[in-house]
RNA sequence: GGCGGGGUAGCUCAGUUGGUUAGAGCGUCGGAUUCAUAACCCGGAGGUCACGAGUUCAACUCUCGUUCCCGCCA
């Protein structure tokens, strides 16, 4: 094995707070395999940070009105600090629009400039000459050329799904002013990645042809077989790292180039305070350096960055890219914009101290090889049935029985049976065989061994029956708890990549310190005569009631987008002033309401209009209780013909806001005023 | 549209270089048991391995076509 293992995470865009899919598919595989190296004494560094630049994030502030920066530390915080409470252990969890990292990556594009590394080449791009900027394709929307939506963007028609140039759009206009942008000349630098077409095909086409995963290789193959294009590396924009050259005003590091260089910087900040040199970490054959990310981020991790390093030439390659696919959130895409998916900050708050439920949940269905679905339900039943059922109730039997039979006392060990010695042979094995899993990336077989130990030991419980056997043979007895209870300490101490609070309690529980990884399955983890503590549950029962609100959750956010999907009517044809002024519009206030008898709808009211007091019939009677109106000033058009409603002559009509989905809602001026006060 | 990955029991997923009755966990059904949060333990049922064709003595596994899902790119 190399002498030590810099682990980095994909850095999580601050643009909003992680769901289950950043852990499922990223940031859980990576601790675990963290915290197994750790364990197994390795020099590990784990390296995660927020990416904090790029188009979006300042498209999220221009429309909340904010700046950039407030944007980025609001996310980073609701992060960083989300990541920590589920026992995330980064050695750091850094940020990209830190000092460190803004100098780190200019020095690192002056190195690539300045030995002839880049391309400079001058594009024509959308410019809007009222905002004095270059667009981004975002800022860009007209019609699509393809369905003809009128709102596409410049990168893409969210109508039609294609992908667009922003120069397609037919009438292009800028959201930032909605002028027409003219087209305007800008110099960029280019990393000409099509130089290192030979190099890559013998690296990784050759080179990591077996130890790489399916799709990992697949795709990488496909884009280097395609034959590489020079990439810009930077923008026009006002938000990212500076260009470090004079003439460069304007223009910023594009985020592609910046964020994988916040790997480095981290490390960096990490060693200035550990007084440590990165060059340990990111310049020496000895250091194995491992990127976990999602499927979205393969060519940039086995490409894109790969060139950028060997362009600079100091730094080591990464050894693996062990890409998960994506998790899917009740069958349909995790989605940010669409409110889709559960946050991590939430679940924190809304089931405090399941951390290790949710850590076993997301690791049992991590997506390595295809797409994977993560459903309530199947939580549920996770933690009922395997969790709680074959973990839980296991050390629960064990110490409960513990302390019926020896007062807590870890009775002594005898003599082994033939029996014993195969079984204290297959937990021995243990370490090796979820280790070995770890190793290869298959968190999810791993994590299933870990429970395959639980199960012998529930097995081991129920056929030696020590409860029959307390009366007539309590030597055995002694004996067989004795062996359980080393089962519960291996399970302490195998479960802790995967389960580290459960490991905690159920060491606390034990009384017993921790041990190497290598130390799993050893049969003298507690000594004879040791004292443990009473039996304390680890899980506890999910019911229905609980998994049910998070459901109506979801179910409440896709009804939310369904009413943000349906369209707004459009306008009607214009009037004159004089067809508006023939409509009375007033001020008045309602003064009693009974429902009309066999409608659903009707309500009959009773209004004073300030010119008179009147009776009129309003179709409000599913939104609105009668107490709910008496007494309240009401928005009403008062000379609307009279016409009888179920045998009632109403005169005039109370002015109601439909919503889409058929709700009404009353108009109240925001300050009393007097009854019959007209309305223009 | 091009490329990559994937479509295997009700659910979540394994299936190594093609080889005898296709596996696991959960659920379900039956049994046994009571130390345990009705949990544990034993056993059964359940799959034309997306669809169609081909290569082969033999295909979930190889080839071609179709279809659906996801990603990357245009």
């Amino acid at each position: 094995m190399a002498k030590r293992h810099l682990i980095t995470t994909a850095l999580p865009y601050a643009n909003g707070p992680l769901h289950i899919g950043h852990l499922a598919g990223v940031y859980i595989p990576a601790d675990i395999y963290c915290r197994y190296m750790r364990m197994m004494g390795e020099e590990v560094l784990m390296i995660g940070g927020s990416d904090e630049h790029g188009v979006p994030i300042t498209i999220k502030a221009r429309n909340e009105k904010t700046t950039p920066q407030a944007v980025v530390d609001k996310f980073h915080n609701i992060i960083k600090d989300s990541f920590e409470e589920l026992g995330i252990t980064f050695d750091i969890y850094s940020r990209t629009s830190n000092e460190i990292h803004h100098q780190t990556a200019s020095e690192f594009f002056i190195k690539l400039l300045s030995e002839g590394k880049l391309i400079e080449k001058t594009t024509m791009q959308f410019y809007d000459e009222e905002a004095k900027q270059f667009l981004a394709d975002r800022y860009i929307t007209g019609g699509c050329p393809h369905c003809h939506n009128e709102r596409a963007y410049g990168d893409q028609c969210e109508a039609c799904g294609t992908t667009l140039n922003a120069t397609d759009l037919i009438n292009p206009k800028s959201t930032l002013s909605g002028n027409e942008p003219i087209l305007k000349e800008t110099k960029h630098w280019y990393l000409p990645l099509d130089q290192y077409e030979g190099w890559l095909k013998e690296w990784i086409l050759k080179g990591h042809q077996n130890d790489w995963k399916v799709n990992v290789y697949g795709q990488c193959k496909s884009w280097i077989e395609s034959g590489l294009q020079p990439r810009a590396v930077t923008r026009d924009l006002d938000w990212g790292v500076k260009v470090p050259v004079d003439g460069a005003e304007g223009k910023v590091l594009y985020v592609w180039f910046d964020a994988p260089i916040g790997y480095i910087s981290a490390t960096k900040e990490w060693c200035l305070a550990h007084n440590q040199s990165y060059e340990k970490w990111w310049k020496d054959e000895d250091t194995r350096l491992v990127h976990f990310i999602g499927k979205d981020n393969i060519v940039f991790h086995c490409i894109i960055f790969p060139a950028m390093l060997k362009a600079e030439g100091s730094y080591i390659l990464p050894e693996n890219v062990p890409a998960n696919e994506f998790l899917n959130l009740e069958n349909d895409k995790i989605s940010t914009s669409r409110n889709w998916a559960v946050w991590l900050h939430e679940y924190l708050r809304d089931f405090e101290g399941k951390q290790d439920v949710l850590r076993y949940t997301l690791t049992s269905i991590t997506p390595e090889t295809k797409d994977a679905d993560f459903t309530w339900n199947d939580f549920q039943s996770k933690n009922n049935n395997e969790l709680l059922a074959i973990y839980g109730n296991f050390v629960n039997r064990t110490v409960v029985l513990t302390h019926k039979y020896f007062n807590g006392v870890v009775p002594p060990i005898g003599d082994f049976t033939a029996e014993e010695k195969e079984i204290l042979i297959r937990i021995a094995e243990f370490p090796t065989i979820i280790g070995s899993s770890i190793e290869k990336y298959r968190f999810r077989e791993a994590l299933g061994e870990l429970m395959n130990l639980a199960r012998l030991g529930n097995k081991y419980l129920t056929d030696t029956e020590p409860w029959k056997k307390i009366k007539e043979n309590p030597e055995e007895v002694k004996k067989i708890l004795h062996i359980s209870l080393q089962i519960c300490a291996s399970l302490a101490v195998l479960g802790e990549p995967f389960l580290p609070f459960t490991s905690e309690k159920l060491r606390k529980m034990l009384n017993m310190n921790s041990f190497p990884w290598n130390q799993g399955g050893r049969i003298d983890l507690l000594k004879a005569g040791d004292l443990i503590l009473q039996p304390e549950y680890l899980f506890e029962k999910i019911e229905d009631d609980v998994i049910q609100q998070q459901v109506q959750k979801l179910l409440d956010a896709k009804a939310a987008n369904m009413i943000n999907q349906v369209p707004v009517e459009p306008a009607q044809e214009d009037i004159s002033y004089d067809e508006f002024a023939k409509m009375d519009l007033r001020i008045c206030t309602v003064l009693e309401a009974e429902k009309v008898a066999k409608t659903k709808k009707l309500m009959k009211l009773k209004v004073n209009t300030g010119v008179d007091t009147r009776t009129i019939i309003s179709g409000i009677a599913e939104n609105y209780e009668t107490e709910d109106l008496i007494g309240k000033q009401v928005l009403m058009l008062i000379n609307l013909a009279p016409k009888e409603i179920k045998g009632v002559l109403s005169h005039g009509m109370v002015l109601l806001a439909e919503n889409v989905d058929g709700k009404l809602s009353l108009i109240h001026p925001d300050k009393p005023v007097k009854p019959g006060s007209s309305v223009k």
